[in-house]
DNA sequence: TCATGATCAGCACGCATCGTGCCGTTCCGG
DNA sequence: CCGGAACGGCACGATGCGTGCTGATCATGA
């Protein structure tokens, strides 16, 4: 006799979702330092074997706890114009960057990658190539478009905006603000712009 | 009456010097995944407080065994001419960041400083900044000499190039090779460059 | 010369996490 | 209704953390 007042036992894809959010959840309320399986089967009220039956890695729970919240703010109508859309994104994707769920998530994973090679690469295909690849659209777009000039390999130049975006937000104590990104999109403008 | 057969027992300068060399070797020998104060006390046949005494954080004794090997192979005669040093100055770094013992320690103190601001901004201020600087003085030559537009702000210019580098050897699987610096250098010039 | 205090190695502790194993229950599909 | 998969709970050994304590060793200065 099941009591009602007592949630049922949630199975298969429910209990991932479940799981997944209480990531999300701890990241939150006790930052990086919080993130261990144990906090995270304690506080879901769940059996480790559950969360290993799903991931094998602690590098890949992070990595499907960060898609759940990535993709949410990186919708946006393009413009045309290539400065204005770029630093629209920019903003958004520093935005969200900066602060919970997705900051503790983010950096947890970024440690992890430090370590494993293999986590480093599922890193980069699955969110900092999404945002190369946003990125390039974007410029591609351009320099069809004649903003850009057309010999430029803009594959590499979108890794170059990426890049410096990401190694200013990780990896320094200075704030990735509307300044650094004006600077930038400067710089690339006068690299690789027509006018 | 002390055995001359065993060593004596070393202190002070001598034994920290002596944690630090433990520690290349064991990141040489095991990887990031082998530092620990544990194993690196184990290591040197020493009880943890000794290790303890010196460093409070693993951070702290990383960033202290980072800096043994991290000047090394830093000096080097500039011709002069801009590209030629940026271009040799990368390859240099490049290339000593990606082989032991630097490889190892050094990602290690990036996953250290995910989840410590403080250690993040140690290790900006004792090596990021270093290198940007030492980017920054060679910019700065070149710009007096004309080689540069009078209107750039090099600092941020120079975080771009180091940052670009720094991205792409720790968060992508791709390497940093010549190519890559070329594309990078190619760029900066043009955004940046008189002729 | 010798005493004092700092430094040391070794051991132990309590705590936490990891990854795995086992048990008995709950749930779902056939 | 039954069999098997998924589950919660518990326990285990291993490892690292940071901190005590003890007794030996060393450097210094009186």
């Amino acid at each position: 006799m099941p009591n009602e007042s007592s949630a049922p036992r949630r199975r298969g894809a429910v209990r991932t979702e479940a799981l997944l959010q209480v990531t999300l959840d701890l990241a939150t309320e006790v930052g990086y330092a919080g993130l261990s399986i144990e906090a995270i089967a304690r506080r879901a009220g769940v059996g480790k074997h559950t969360v290993y039956r799903r991931w094998p890695t602690k590098a890949a729970l992070l990595l499907d706890a960060l898609q759940r919240v990535w993709t949410r703010d990186l919708d946006y109508r393009p413009t045309g114009d290539l400065h204005t859309d770029l630093r629209e994104q920019f903003l958004r994707s520093v935005s969200a960057l900066t602060s919970p769920p997705l900051d503790p998530v983010y950096r947890a994973v970024i440690a992890e990658a430090q370590s494993d090679p293999a986590a480093r690469a599922a890193l980069h295909e699955r969110f900092l190539r999404t945002v190369e690849q946003s990125t390039l659209e974007q410029v591609t777009r351009a320099q069809r478009a004649g903003q850009l000039r057309a010999d430029v390999d803009l594959t590499f130049a979108a890794e170059v905006l990426c890049g410096t975006l990401y190694y200013r937000h990780l990896l320094t104590p200075h704030p990735v603000d509307e300044a650094a990104i004006d600077g930038l999109l400067d710089m690339f403008m006068a690299a690789y712009g027509t006018s």
